[in-house]
DNA sequence: AACTGAACTTACTAATTAGTAAGTAAGTAG
DNA sequence: CTACTTACTTACTAATTAGTAAGTTCAGTT
């Protein structure tokens, strides 16, 4: 029989490192600018170690978005995240994207993968469509229910704001990859001005 | 003695040719996902000869990237632009990212090269800056004078209002290139309906 | 007619890539 | 004790990568 995983924290298994460590090369170098050798050097082991448990790079990839798709899915139904007004559902969200750019300027896994999009293996499109929608949808249904009760304030509709909004956020960390953590507060900054009356 | 080559029109040369073609890749499929045999195969030479014109990729990429900003500075100096009121001034550079979006979703250039930035060339990363640096300085003007001729409403200043405004353009063309041009269309409808009274 | 330079091609190298197949060591189940 | 499974390593292939060096073709110059 399968020992069960230790449910948190201590010493990750091997598979969970080597999503760690392609999550982060991902994040900071993009989809194809890094290789099983790479990951194996980083992690102590040969590159058939990581073919083992990605047969293929394809593979890798939908797991990593997939991965991120269930913590999404995990995030907004947190009684900590439910519980809160939509305004600090919003501060939650942008705490989110500020994370990211205080671990070494990471772009969003949107953000990553789009430009690259086309030359990803359609079940990682796949799993990328539903991310973005799914997020969108969440961020539609908070910022109609803080319209609703006044505190937040926007026109159009909820889901076009929050395609808007969540655009913006992942183009933000991208300029701030480029440039530096300045433009990233100065386009928040922006987005809080206008929403929050 | 040089030949000086037809001003305009017709037949271009390899180098352009070269650069045309780097340049659809790019904002394609991405700038680490083409390669010289890629061009050569294409344009039907051998890859030496895109060595030729460049000797590295890191000088294909860097041109690319210059050329752009020449484009840019020659774009927004021209009379046809110049002249216009800031409304129309913004939906010319809207027209832009609307033709981006005809041409096979093609993302700007920005958006295609921020995610894979630290694996560029350094002269590229530098072009790539003030590429972004001067567009927005120049949406900034535009935003400045045209809320002090009333033609346009936003709040906070006109450098902000640039930042969020490009940065949310280059993500919309990310979000269609991942979707389709609907949310592409929602995003810029969005946009207009903030920022024109 | 000889020379020169631009724009290539041919032929190569060294490195890196994803991926496979076969073997092995250690632990687990019956 | 035996069989099986997990998690690898070793050793390999075939393809692709950027890049180089030397040779070729040809149009224009002197």
């Amino acid at each position: 029989m399968m020992k069960a995983p230790a449910a948190s924290t201590l010493a990750p298994d091997t598979r969970t490192r080597i999503l760690d460590l392609a999550e982060g090369l991902l994040l900071e170098r993009g989809f194809n600018a890094f290789s099983y050798q790479h990951l194996a050097r980083e992690l102590g082991v040969k590159p058939a170690a990581i073919h083992y448990h990605f047969p293929s790079k394809d593979d890798l990839g939908t797991a990593l978005v997939a991965r991120q798709l269930r913590r999404l899915r995990k995030w907004r139904g947190l009684p900590r995240v439910t519980n809160l007004e939509p305004v600090q559902q919003l501060d939650a969200l942008l705490a989110v994207y500020d994370n990211h750019l205080g671990h070494d300027r990471r772009v969003c896994l949107f953000g990553a993968l789009a430009a690259d999009f086309r030359t990803l293996p359609v079940p990682m499109q796949a799993e990328l469509r539903t991310f973005n929608r799914e997020l969108t949808e969440w961020l539609a249904e908070v910022l109609a229910v803080g319209r609703a009760t006044g505190a937040l304030r926007f026109v159009g509709s909820p889901a076009a704001k929050a395609a808007q909004v969540l655009t913006t956020l992942a183009g933000a960390l991208q300029v701030a990859r480029v440039h530096d953590e300045t433009p990233f507060r100065v386009i928040v900054g922006q987005l809080r001005l206008e929403l929050l009356p």
